[in-house]
DNA sequence: TGAAAGGACCGTAACGGTTCAGAACCAATT
DNA sequence: AATTGGTTCTGAACCGTTACGGTCCTTTCA
């Protein structure tokens, strides 16, 4: 009990000098730059500082002074932990960190829940830049953080013309592949996509719904589908579009299912993303359907367990995107406009997809 | 060109109450407690606001203020982007980005370089307390978290004492595994381990670097084995154990060959984690032996792909561990002494272990 | 010996907010 | 008429630091 009864105040900077009966200054020199003080006096100061347990310059303080914060954020459409669920934002958040411990920066991870309204973790959020990946383009955190007088990059956003971008061309990627199964003899194909919009819609898809998702890189690849089967003469009105808001293997089993059930004449089913394709997958295992011979099943992403299941899919460079965020966030120069990037992607063809049993022909036999 | 051709300084508080002919008192209460000022008074604030482009308050500034960040930060091992690469960690990360969601905090991946003694990064992240995975005992990053003061929860680390703390039993876990392939009948074994220290030694371990590892986890799994084993009759310092630095298949794979190499006639290798234990599979059947019935494989960790493959390993709660640990530091009570939290593992017996071959007399056939 | 150079340290003014104890005002109660 | 209570707004202190532009003293060199 021979401590302090009182309760100290911690030390600061200030409390610092003047037990040394120095300025303020040179104690910040002392840890700031050394070249600035004599070496004993900066030894006294450092060896003061441990005695009165002074941990060093307040971090906070110092971003408010120097305006830097030494960190960037990272804006995500869902519950932060889903950047550990999804392999595709895994490869991403990899690749951003790259970015940032190269330039020794912090990556900020920004709390959003897309179910509440409440953009204020966006507002707390001591940055000196955003990361916004994948949100709907309604969405109010997005807006939230473009309101903040930092740099921003979007990725697998629309280009807003106004900040940074990078992404693909989905669409493009969607076309190539549809041109795949076109050219394999499919016309009857089902489609499972990942949420379109920020409500719940687990179900079919009007074609209304399509054209306005609010999701940008859903909202594309499925209009390179209906284009590329538009050109082929099918009426996409007429394709089967089955959504699911959870993004996982069993959303992918069960709208492959819904679309089946629909129609068990189609030939090929096109999944927007490998997760929902590997759940596909599983679902044709449990109807008997023999993977590529009864049925074709399709991919997007490019990941490591799809790799391993041979789907047919388009890989797309996830951690360079999400490096290539990070370098254009990190030496954003005031004076460039803003920059667009698009990276390449790789049509896949593994063994889940095949030309069609019995030909074009077959569709004359559906109900 | 009509715009302002000076640089307009950006709006702040100060300027926007100046600008409305209010205290900057008002201001502020406008964005924090609307209920303190008149409707009517907070409309115009906030659309004056938006006409100056006033942002809102800054984030740093009010953090100096309020002292909090509304960010825990996380120190790891490893360059930043090994927390997207290893599975136990992604799970690991999963949990504790469960529990800051749940709280609305941020989470601060702070790049902490193990090549460089630059602790910087540490100093410099704006957060209200850090949780640290899985370091060197001896880091200096994490001597200067402890330095700080904020609430500090470290975890797969010794007990410091003097913060909170969660991990498991890993050196009782390790103990299981080894009575069971002891049960099985195994006593010529080798071990592959991660690294031990902050030194690259890829090779062959001693009975001293072993006592010494700096690595709580490792040091503890590897005591388990040696326990059971040296209660077993064999003699622990003839046991090959190799260090691989780098945590991935292809270690693992390399690891093993080297075990081999020294010694063919093991009948089982102990890997220190199922990442290990999948390349040791690898390199297994690279040698034309099959598994479990010429050479027993085991790992540690429990991730998905070691499931897959059927491994004998001990599962942990990685998911449970990073959400137990956010908990821990979230309500970090200062009236509370430091806790420590362990919890349960369980042994998994898969298809890669068995009794060897020829049974224990083997032994007599040696070199 | 005087001028110039350089090293070491300091004072002041931000940086952009939040908070708390009131002041001013008005209506309702005693 | 004085008191009470409530709402709305203000003034000043404070958070802990670094940037900026000095001053002062000691060397160095012509």
């Amino acid at each position: 009990m021979a401590r302090s009864m009182h309760v100290r105040r911690p030390a600061t900077l200030a409390s610092l000098a003047a037990e040394l009966g120095v300025s303020r200054t040179t104690v910040s020199n002392a840890y700031n730059r050394p070249d600035q003080l004599s070496p004993e006096l900066r030894r006294r100061v450092l060896d003061t500082a441990r005695r009165l347990g002074y941990p060093g310059p307040d971090p906070v303080a110092r971003s408010l002074r120097t305006r830097k914060a030494g960190a960037v954020g990272l804006l995500l459409t869902e519950n932060l932990s889903y950047a550990f669920r999804d392999p595709a934002a895994i490869g991403f958040l990899e690749g951003l960190a790259l970015a940032c411990e190269d330039a020794g920066t912090g990556l900020l991870l920004v709390p959003a829940n897309p179910e509440r309204e409440d953009v204020a973790s966006v507002h707390r959020a001591g940055v000196d830049g955003f990361v916004v990946y994948s949100v709907p383009d309604d969405d109010p955190h997005l807006a939230a953080v473009l309101e903040r007088p930092v740099p921003t990059v979007v990725c697998d956003q629309p280009d807003l013309g106004t900040v940074d971008r990078v992404g693909i061309d989905d669409r493009g990627a969607m076309y190539e592949l549809a041109k795949h199964l076109i050219s394999l003899g499919h016309r009857r194909v089902g489609v499972v996509c990942m949420r379109l919009a920020r409500d719940r819609n687990d179900g079919f898809v009007t074609a209304e719904r399509q054209h306005a998702a609010h999701f940008h890189v859903q909202r594309n690849r499925l209009s390179g589908l209906a284009e590329a089967f538009s050109e082929a003469g099918v009426d996409w009105s007429q394709v089967p579009v089955v959504e699911r808001f959870d993004h996982n293997m069993a959303s992918g089993a069960s709208g492959a299912a819904q679309v089946l059930d629909r129609d068990p004449q189609v030939t090929a089913l096109i999944c927007t993303s490998d997760v929902l394709a590997l759940g596909a997958l599983t679902e044709a295992a449990r109807r008997g359907l023999r993977v590529p011979h009864d049925i074709t099943v399709t991919g997007f992403d490019g990941i490591r367990p799809g790799e391993e299941a041979g789907l047919t899919t388009v890989r797309q460079p996830v951690l360079e995107k999400g490096r290539a965020a990070g370098k254009l966030l990190l030496d954003a120069n005031e004076r460039t406009r803003p920059r667009s990037v698009n990276l390449a992607t790789e049509l896949i063809i593994g063994k889940t997809s095949a030309a069609p049993r019995g030909g074009a022909e077959e569709r004359w036999f559906g109900p």
